[in-house]
DNA sequence: GTCTATAAATAGATAGAC
DNA sequence: GTCTATCTATTTATAGAC
């Protein structure tokens, strides 16, 4: 997908034929959204989205791989934070949330195809990036338990899942317009920190 | 889907044809799984499965509507069963575990394709289920609140979407050979209980 | 009961006019 | 840049032979 000569205009269409393929793949799944559903939500026919990408497939990298590389980079800044295992855990916590508010359709995308689409060899891109998250996670995990601040008949990798589960799930019910963020966050540690940190 | 004078010999090959469609919906969601493909597990040609079914979404529903009827009662049971809101809570999640370990296949799929084929009017019974399954929670739980058996500074429906995204989870990683169901309840009662039950 | 052959619909993608 | 028209491939489902 090589595009030389980029106009502002341009641009604008191509971040408008993302958003709403976004919004689609997000809604109903990559492979129930037809390019032609996407051409009508931008309010062109279906041969003009081939102007700006070559295939349904470039649509869905252009949109994910930015994603993925911003919220790789987040995360290293949490894991690379000056502070003790339980303060990064709980940043690591909140990066994950605040990337999911703000790209909901990246990240529902993401955990959906994770086991469809995105099984595919093409994709290697994104189940690395998923390994690495997971890697960053259970490396402050393991030094929290090692250091006594966090309970240590947890095992790291179960404390993990059990985390991201929580997040996960959260925007299929999360709205922000009764909801805040810090409100969510405490009532996550009241129901799991105080299984998780000792001496509270 | 009028099965009329079924001999064993025909249920057998509709359950075999139910097994392989489990499986393969599971595996890669009912959109990305062909009719072929579930007649070539089955051994057998494509024409041939409708004989047994007269549309894919029949084989679907054959699959689905057992599960969630079971499921259902299941639930419906551990509500009512005597005990006080700790224990039912308790046997409500382990219910869900259970269910979750025996029909892999089925869960994969309810969760999967709740936002993406089961959107469609014709699955509102699936739907319908989901909720009931929510209620049965959030009544235990409150009554559990209500009781000073639950920590009152926790939203029921925060409650019960936290220990559902935690058990949805579950399947992704849990390895029936390595891993034992006691422990992994005592696990997560070790993670959340202790934030989510007073007089511990 | 299962197969072969095929109908009918739909999807991704392309070519060329404007 | 967008549209019209169309190609090719794929998929669900059917009809009838065996």
């Amino acid at each position: 997908m090589v595009v030389a000569a980029d106009t502002p205009v341009r641009e604008r269409r191509r971040a408008e034929i993302l958003a709403a393929a976004g919004r689609l793949f997000a809604a109903r799944g990559v492979r129930e959204t037809t390019v032609r559903q996407i051409a009508e939500e931008v309010g062109v026919l279906a041969g003009s989205l081939y102007y700006y990408f070559d295939t349904k497939e470039g649509i869905l990298d252009a949109l994910m791989r930015p994603y993925v590389d911003a919220l790789l980079e987040r995360y290293r800044r949490c894991a690379a934070r000056e502070g003790d295992a339980r303060s990064k855990l709980q940043w690591l916590v909140e990066a994950s949330l605040l990337a999911l508010l703000e790209h909901p359709d990246e990240n529902a995308i993401l955990q959906a195809e994770l086991n469809r689409s995105f099984r595919e060899e093409h994709y290697l891109y994104l189940r690395d990036a998923v390994a690495e998250i997971e890697r960053i996670y259970i490396e402050v995990i393991e030094a929290g338990i090692a250091a006594g601040r966090i309970r240590s008949d947890i095992e790291a990798r179960f404390l993990f899942r059990t985390l991201m589960d929580i997040v996960k799930g959260t925007p299929y019910w999360f709205d922000p317009e009764t909801h805040r963020v810090p409100e969510l966050m405490a009532g996550w540690w009241r129901v799991v920190g105080e299984g998780v940190f000792p001496s509270r």
